[in-house]
DNA sequence: GAGTCGTGGAG
DNA sequence: TCTCCAAGACT
């Protein structure tokens, strides 16, 4: 897979790391190699560019400056930090692991990357990052940059989008990697990965590293990485209702499993399985949807549509169509059939939202303020 | 191993 | 509007 020689690895990592003394970005992860600090930025980065971390990062080490107050964390609090970045189950991961790391190992990091994956939400990259920067241990963190910049650089044509394949490249990297700085080595790699060498755009031409890059050399480069397309979002269709009442807003507390796990949210009905066929208009299934309330409750609900365009929101496997209605109801109302929960506006700067949330709120306020 | 899990930006 | 992408992990 790779025919590079000991004296052009040499070669590859001098004019790399030169590179990257010159040009590495200044990031606030990136004032000292403490463990915290690059495990949390890590964490946040995944699958989230950097410009978007960087205000959370600052924000979170002034909440959480350290493992212990992390582990200590109200999950409110937690949730609240991270609201609006996604992937939530990063959170609870991170403060899961940080309980771990008081419990089990006494507050001391294990410098060891397969012991460093025992934590929660420690994956194969993340590890490697770890190890690499704030250990200095040689060893691959494989990510989406690295996953790019090397299937360029050795014209690898194994689908990064298969499990299997980073095996593949930890061999390699493993290789090529430098001995006295992994982690500068690593860290270069996602400059490099998010300068002349991204997804698109890339000016390979002005890389520091082209004369290393075959695929460059052999006019072939748009053709990595090789990579498999994913499945488009699924349309799900919902009426989302907004329930007043003098307490406040009625909200429902999403299951602990799955999308928006936890989350407080107007509650959500889904169109299809209220409708007996594919036919009925938008009226029949509003009247069905207050039939089922009614029988599941006893309490007469008079829904009316929100004057507002549908609240349209998308996951990466699903896309939400949310028909908002609206409704008042006696705050004293027997809800015991429902897990909800009345919310005054005044607490919901202390209530983690997730992005469609915000979205259904901001819809509504729009329209009843007209 | 394929599906699941958020959000924002770019073209 | 659609599609893909951005420092992945878990089931």
């Amino acid at each position: 897979m790779i025919n590079w020689s000991e004296e052009k690895v040499r070669a590859f990592q001098k004019t790399l790391l030169n590179w990257y003394d010159q040009n590495k970005r200044d990031l606030p992860w990136r004032q000292d190699h403490d463990p915290y600090h690059v495990w949390i930025s890590e964490i946040m980065l995944q699958q989230t560019q950097v410009q978007t971390v960087i205000p959370y990062y600052q924000r979170f080490m002034k909440q959480f400056p350290t493992v212990q107050s992390l582990a200590n964390a109200e999950e409110t609090e937690l949730m609240k930090a991270w609201e609006g970045l996604g992937y939530y189950s990063r959170a609870r991961n991170l403060q899961r692991a940080a309980q771990q790391l008081v419990d089990d190992y006494q507050g001391h990091w294990p410098t060891d990357v397969h012991e460093l994956q025992q934590l929660s939400g420690i994956g194969p990259y993340t590890a490697g990052a770890i190890a690499s920067i704030a250990f200095n241990q040689p060893v691959a963190a494989v990510d989406g940059n690295a996953f790019r910049v090397f299937s360029r650089l050795l014209e690898i044509d194994d689908d990064i989008a298969k499990p299997q394949t980073r095996k593949v490249f930890e061999k390699v990297i493993n290789r090529i990697i430098s001995k006295e700085r992994p982690g500068d080595f690593n860290q270069a790699i996602m400059d490099l990965g998010a300068s002349y060498m991204t997804a698109t755009n890339y000016e390979t031409a002005k890389s520091p590293v082209k004369a290393f890059n075959q695929s460059y050399l052999d006019g072939v480069e748009a053709h990595y990485p090789v990579k498999t397309k994913k499945k488009r979002p699924v349309p799900v269709d919902y009426f989302g209702l907004v329930i007043h009442s003098n307490q406040g807003y009625l909200f429902e507390k999403r299951p602990a499993k799955g999308i928006l796990a936890g989350f407080w949210m107007f509650p959500l009905f889904n169109k299809s399985a209220l409708a007996a066929d594919e036919s009925m208009t938008e009226t029949s299934l509003i009247q069905a949807l207050e039939k089922q309330f009614h029988s599941e409750s006893g309490l007469s609900l008079h829904l009316t549509k929100v004057p507002s365009k549908p609240v349209s929101h998308t996951f990466t496997h699903q896309k939400w169509q949310i028909t908002l209605l609206s409704s008042r109801l006696s705050a004293d109302a027997d809800l015991s059939f429902f897990s909800g929960n009345w919310i005054p506006t005044s607490e919901f700067e202390n209530t983690p939202f997730s992005k469609v949330q915000s979205k259904m709120w901001l819809a509504y306020s729009n329209a009843s303020n007209k």
